[in-house]
DNA sequence: GCACTACATTGAACGCCGTTCAAAGGAGTG
DNA sequence: CACTCCTTTGAACGGCGTTCAATGTAGTGC
């Protein structure tokens, strides 16, 4: 492949991806369609198949914009922040819930693509989530200086997925989730419990 | 319209449910079809929409029997259960988190229809959703003797969507989330910690 | 500069989807 | 038995993601 055809290639794979971000900003993900997609990007639908796989392939690579912001974002909460580890989590905490309130489908999208433990992950998603991850071990690990890596990673988890669960029920406005004006008070809550253990 | 067509439909509802609830328990919501539907509940397509508005009805009506399925279980794991009260309510979570994992593909249909604070959701929905939360409330009322019931039910969602979140990415194996054999530790642990503070 | 080739791009066409509605069928009535 | 009216039917509709034969074009050798 010329060197033309590559570059032509790029760009038509950046002005996707752009399109089919601000599409999915403003309509979610579900409202993709290939042809809108193709006409807003000024190329043909077939050209969409030259770049992508399949428009979950196009998704992905949005994804792989949102979570590193996300990740930017969250770290950007903490950063130089001079406090005690509880404090330090409950602010990544607070970053990952106002990430999520302000790109709600963005952030959804993140998890409407399937991406199970075996199932090939990209190495990009897994290199984005070891930094969230990291961000989040670090105050684990002043709190717990006994415990081992494997400890931290297994209470990373638990404790990402509790405060996920809260954002999700709570930012979808689930009749089962938490109302949006007490999720910060409630997610700070649990964390201290935790903490205090 | 006479007794005989009240009856026709009244069987052919109970038929499509059934047909329904059985496609989604293999294959997920995402694989029912219409045209599927009808030829295993042997009615033409258009039949199914003499009896439910659209699809989305039918797997309301599928996640209606789920979800009191659900309540029923999660009632007897603490069924005349003299423990206190911290013990209830890990048993009442791992009553959740068995379902989850026995029914994955009905479970995860109870998420996948929008059911917003705001639309209008089923009168049967608010109602099995309070049977649950019902059962959460009552241990933590003892474990928070003093705390208003506005409280209790904050507390509630809390914990639901926490135990959720951990339910939810670890069962569907996200990379992110807590690895199947260690669920059952990790909301143990989680809510003990909640429950001492 | 031109002819030729090999690859990139195109968009009509394909197969499948949920949903509709004109037509066929059958139940209730006099 | 005839007539009406409501129920049921399934071909047809519009829209979807994806494909691939046909078209266009960049790169190459002379």
């Amino acid at each position: 492949m010329a060197r033309e055809t590559a570059k032509r290639r790029a760009d038509l794979r950046e002005k996707l991806i752009d399109v089919a971000e601000e599409e999915i900003r403003s309509n979610g993900m579900s409202s993709l369609r290939a042809r809108a997609l193709a006409e807003e990007a000024g190329c043909a639908v077939g050209a969409i198949y030259n770049v992508f796989d399949d428009l979950t392939g196009l998704v992905l690579a949005v994804n792989g914009r949102t979570f590193h912001r996300m990740g930017s974002d969250v770290s950007a909460t903490i950063d130089e922040m001079d406090a005690p580890p509880v404090d330090r989590l409950v602010a990544i905490a607070m970053g990952y819930l106002h990430f999520a309130s302000e790109n709600p489908n963005l952030w959804r999208a993140l998890f409407e693509v399937e991406m199970t433990a075996d199932a090939n992950v990209p190495g990009w998603y897994l290199a984005e989530l070891g930094r969230l991850f990291s961000i989040i071990s670090r105050p684990l690990m002043e709190l717990y200086p006994d415990a081992t890596p494997q400890q931290i990673d297994l209470r990373t988890r638990t404790l990402f997925s509790s405060v996920h669960g809260i954002v999700l029920l709570g930012t979808e406005r689930r009749i089962s989730g938490v109302p949006l004006e007490q999720i910060e008070q409630q997610i700070a809550f649990l964390l201290r419990s935790v903490a205090k253990s």
